[in-house]
DNA sequence: TCTGGGGTCCTCATCCTT
DNA sequence: TCTGAAGGATGAGGACCC
């Protein structure tokens, strides 16, 4: 059987229509069709996904909860439950390994797929398309929108463009009518940033910039930046749909109702943020080298600090040591205490991301330490995360609560 | 208007080594 | 031994994405 030859539109750009916020409809029935928003808890939130329903208000993702609720006062309001997410992002994915294994997941409710080995199979990329949208509504009750193209980055503006439960197809031969007409900032990368510097050199238009000079777009936007706009107005893209990519960076953070403002607070948010980042690399089977502090201040200011360590490290007890003589250092951190150092967000990464196999021999650790955060894992995997904490992060009003 | 959380990539400055 | 250039590693910050 001789191979087929490659089509020229083989990549799918999968996206799922309002993903958090239709899933909680689906959770519970009684919010369907109504303006629903996910996220936005407490006083300091944004909208992290809306429904159609309240998209018709101007409600958007980003946006601030307290402006979304001005926008729409029937707003519903939903808690996000990212478990329930990431199972509807597991039964997605199996039904797109069903059309192809060449299937590269960008996020939780998104992904390219390869189709250019699947059209003996299951027809002409478009056609294919049709089916996976078909078999996304019968296996997960939810809708999503498919874009057909050439290559990845106009598959991803494609299913833009056909967003809700739509389909468009870019032929290779009308890549230009289809990019050239569209605002630049709808190109994958240009941000408010961007446009407003690409709006101040006139440029508007995808075609605008098609037009531009390479050079002058360089001075302005730096080198890397001006090239990769200058073959996206081409409507190039060389890159390859890519399965598996190993993570770079595991981080978690918080922005706090209140700001901290004693020390002591400060180092129990570190303490606890250290040992979330941990124990996903314990999980993950990663060590990292690098641990990363960031801070937000109440001015909004973000300051970020790093230290590469010499042996890579997945205790949080190593991480914890590393990021409160970080945030010690921080400037102003000395004035905490008279109440003019007053943070809002906490975070704590990890790169430089090595399999925990990797350099096991060379390490002599803390076996202690090793031992009982180990123990922390599986007493977690058990009950569920917080069922068991370090001393320090235990509430002293707290009483003792028995695991049942 | 008042700005989440988890990521990636890029630029620029500085330090260190060759 | 000193000096300067080149280049890699590191650190900080910014822009962007969903």
């Amino acid at each position: 059987m001789t191979a087929l030859p490659r089509p020229p539109e083989p990549i799918l750009h999968v996206d799922m229509d309002a993903f958090y916020a239709s899933v909680e409809e689906l959770k519970d029935p009684t919010l369907a069709g109504r303006p629903v928003a996910v996220g936005g808890s407490g006083t300091r939130g944004v909208v992290m996904s809306a429904s159609y329903a309240a998209r018709k208000y101007g409600v958007r993702s980003a946006m601030p909860a307290a402006r979304a609720r001005r926008l729409c006062q029937e707003l519903v309001f939903v808690r996000p439950d990212f478990a329930a997410y990431r199972a509807y992002a597991t039964r997605l994915r199996e039904v797109l390994l069903s059309f192809t294994p060449l299937v590269e997941p960008l996020s939780l409710d998104e992904a390219f797929l390869d189709v250019s080995g699947a059209t003996r199979l299951f027809g002409e990329p478009a056609l294919i398309a049709r089916r996976v949208r078909a078999k996304v509504t019968e296996e997960l009750s939810l809708t999503c929108s498919v874009g057909v193209a050439p290559n990845k980055f106009l598959a991803k503006m494609a299913s833009t463009r056909s967003k809700p439960d739509g389909l468009l197809v870019v032929p290779a031969t009308g890549v230009t009518a289809f990019l050239h007409p569209l605002p630049v900032d709808a190109l994958w990368g240009v941000g408010e940033r961007t446009h407003e510097t690409l709006a101040r050199l006139g440029i508007r238009t995808v075609a605008d910039l098609a037009a531009s000079s390479e050079r002058v777009l360089a001075r302005v936007l730096g080198e890397q930046n001006a090239r990769h706009l200058c073959e996206l107005a081409a409507g190039r893209d060389d890159r390859s749909v890519v399965p598996y990519e190993a993570p770079k960076s595991v981080s978690h953070e918080e922005t706090f109702e209140h700001d901290l403002v004693a020390e002591e607070d400060v180092l129990r948010e570190l303490l606890r943020l250290s040992h979330r980042v941990a124990a996903r690399l314990r999980k993950d089977g990663y060590r990292a080298r690098t641990v990363v502090l960031k801070a937000r201040l109440a001015s909004f200011t973000t300051l970020t600090r790093s230290r590469t360590l010499r042996d890579p490290t997945d205790l949080a007890s190593d991480l914890y040591r590393i990021v409160g003589e970080l945030a010690r250092s921080l400037p102003g951190a000395r004035a905490e205490r008279s109440g003019s150092f007053r943070i809002r967000l906490l975070g704590v990464g990890a790169s430089g991301l090595v399999p925990a196999g990797a350099e096991q021999l060379a390490l002599v650790r803390a076996g202690r330490w090793e031992d009982a955060e180990r123990a922390l894992d599986r007493i977690e995997a058990r009950f569920g995360r917080g069922a068991a904490l370090p001393a320090a992060l235990l509430d002293p009003g707290d009483p003792p609560t028995a695991l049942s």
